[in-house]
DNA sequence: CTTTTATGAATGAAGG
DNA sequence: CCTTCATTCATAAAAG
């Protein structure tokens, strides 16, 4: 939740409340009023804040990149279409017309499981007769197709006795990788407040008050 | 939503710029140490720091997103958000960082297509600097870059025969799919400032800790 | 119009 | 290298 997010500065704030309770350990004057103490929590919360918005708009764009800008399909770039920017916006994605879909359905139901290249170009120049269509998109339309259809299937068979077994949820290795080998590919998630504190620069100095 | 969530939190901090001065013509007395007082400057520069990076991450992204819209449902349970004895499903695959793909892109670009198994290595090892990876990331990542942007260029070559004249017989019904390109999304909106910061609170306050 | 669902597309990883 | 699979993201379409 959010207010787990914040805990890392809280901690630290804390700390200074209570270095402004007893320095030096005898004489204590107050000399920074609570106000300005105050004004200075509110600076840290509000970097803390600004940065986990920042975080989070991170976290939803490094999931979709496309620096390279170059598109697999982007074949005619319509300067018409650049320069406007916004006009001809039409649809972003395929939709198969409904024969379209008929013929695809059909074709997948006909077992062939495996739509080779060659194949791949035949039902697209089938289907280009009943509207737009590119060979990714069937390309995809298959894929999508067989890895949902099989996902159902998966999904019929419960075949796994032991479903709802919660007690040990957190297993300390899941992975099916070997641990001596080089790819220590699986994401180490307990990275607690990582991603952009990834600099161990940034990183050493955010502890540094505790 | 979390930006109103923000500016909730805001809200009971109204003053900040009348501090530094005085203290009702109170005796002065210094409290707080100048180290301690550094401490909590240093907190605040870090944060600072820390923003700037983040938003510099993100000018480089120059993505499509419409970052307004800030529509990220979570999804995908991230374990970095949900408190540390719930995290039941971590991210299985690795994602490169805006940095790190930065970073890859550049090189790939540079020409030397083969990266070899020393160089493999010291790649890994600077992404390394930007966040998790692995050496078996790094090679998956060449070899799925290079195998797409192939299949990107067999797609875009049929350009000079003549490309799509004869298609032009599809049957009157079937309108759906847009006859303006292929299947490439265009950008919609690369707008790249502002984001966050649309809070003027929040952006008011960005700069009154100089 | 907002929320939910269905599905096209992107991509990391595995296999051959 | 090339193909294939699994997972995830974004969005068109459907439901409310």
């Amino acid at each position: 939740d959010e207010q787990v997010r914040m805990m890392e500065w809280n901690k630290q704030e804390r700390q200074q409340q209570l270095n402004h309770q007893n320095v030096g350990g005898g004489i204590y004057v107050k000399v920074m009023t609570d106000e300005q103490m105050e004004v200075l929590r509110e600076q840290i919360a509000v970097y803390a804040t600004i940065c986990e918005q920042l975080v989070e708009m991170h976290k939803s764009l490094t999931s979709h990149h496309d620096l390279a800008g170059v598109r697999l399909g982007n074949l005619y770039c319509d300067p018409l279409v650049t320069s406007v920017g916004h006009k001809i916006t039409g649809r972003q994605r395929w939709t198969p017309t409904p024969v379209q879909l008929q013929i695809l359905e059909r074709i997948f139901d006909q077992g062939n499981g495996t739509p080779s290249k060659q194949k791949i170009k035949e039902i697209t120049s089938e289907l280009s007769q009943h509207g737009q269509i590119s060979e990714t998109n069937v390309y995809n339309w298959f894929q999508n197709r067989r890895a949902r259809s099989k996902r159902k299937q998966q999904v019929v068979t419960p075949n796994n006795a032991e479903s709802e077994a919660e007690t040990e949820v957190e297993s300390p290795n899941e992975t099916k990788t070997n641990p001596e080998d080089f790819q220590s590919q699986h994401n180490p998630a307990p990275r607690a407040e990582g991603l952009c504190f990834q600099n161990p620069q940034i990183s050493s100095r955010m502890h540094s008050i505790d």
